[in-house]
DNA sequence: CCCCAGTCCTGCGGGC
DNA sequence: TGCCCGCAGGACTGGG
């Protein structure tokens, strides 16, 4: 499920794109209902078409190709999407493709298993409108400790659900939630008002730590297979993974506590209760 | 504002 | 062996 760490990584594997020009964009057909576009495949395709990509950058979870008419092209891959330059991984769930001209590769394409990802293009104002301040935080790699405290230190909310809260900061997804917590040591009930200045430190600590270690390991593909970087190889993080999906597995950090599986908000989490001991009192 | 449940969607694995 | 069901969870919606 790709969050920051595994974004950036679909990022960095098509980055050479920009200087090449976009020669056309098309809905692959398949079988299956057509991926989410915005606004629709033919205006998407007048906006960016014969548009020179001049940086890709992210935000979040989604990558952004910024275009020379300042409009951006936004791959939001939630799920199972894959943004690839080679090699997909099967035919039948190739949604859509930008043919490029004059780079390292001819193509990008977007594949996409359960097909809950979207395509969009945004005028400067739209993409102000649908990813501003509004809908999305700071992306969780430009939040300082302080900045993180002041956007969460007032909920009551558990720490592990609001860290999952895109509004609060972008970027930070199920399995990175609770890898952060088990490395700052807090435990995932805590709510977020009773933290102390200290805790947050620790947190934004292990949120950078956490976070960079991943994005060195190209993002972590789970037992499902789904995740891969643009060239279709998995990731390397979920080997060093201390805690997610883990259960009844021995926490690696005290030896002496096995990592125990709880729900919240409908949702997974995995903690050693030894290692993150909600404060005393 | 906060919080929760339902929805989308497909593939996989457990149980019978 | 096959079928049904639940589960995985990112983002959004509607209701309390």
């Amino acid at each position: 499920m790709p969050e920051l760490p595994e974004v950036e990584t679909m990022r960095r594997g098509i980055a050479a794109a920009a200087g090449s020009m976009i020669l056309q964009a098309r809905l692959i057909p398949g079988p299956q209902k057509p991926i989410r576009v915005w606004p629709n495949i033919a205006r998407l395709r007048r906006r960016c078409v014969r548009q020179r990509i001049e940086a890709v950058t992210r935000f979040g979870k989604r990558v952004v190709l910024e275009l020379a008419n300042k409009h951006r092209l936004v791959f939001e891959p939630r799920m199972t999407g894959l943004i690839l330059v080679a090699h997909p991984p099967s035919e039948t769930h190739l949604r859509f493709e930008l043919q490029l001209e004059g780079g390292e590769f001819p193509r990008i394409q977007y594949w996409d298993q359960r097909g809950l990802g979207s395509v969009s293009c945004y005028s400067p104002e739209e993409f102000a409108e649908h990813l501003g301040p509004r809908q999305l935080g700071p992306d969780a790699l430009q939040l300082s400790s302080d900045e993180l405290q002041s956007r969460l230190g007032a909920s009551r909310r558990p720490i592990k659900v609001a860290l999952l809260d895109q509004r609060a900061v972008a970027g930070i997804g199920n399995l990175y939630a609770s890898e952060i917590l088990h490395v700052a040591r807090i435990a995932p009930q805590q709510p977020c008002c009773t933290l102390t200045k200290r805790q947050w430190q620790r947190l934004h600590e292990a949120k950078e730590a956490v976070l960079n270690e991943a994005i060195l390991y190209e993002g972590s593909t789970l037992s499902d297979g789904t995740y891969r970087n643009a060239l279709n190889k998995a990731g390397g993080y979920q080997n060093h993974h201390r805690v997610y999906a883990r259960a009844g597995q021995p926490c690696p950090a005290c030896h002496r506590s096995s990592v125990v599986r709880i729900v919240q908000a409908q949702r997974s989490t995995f903690y050693c209760p030894r290692c993150q001991k909600p404060p005393r009192g």
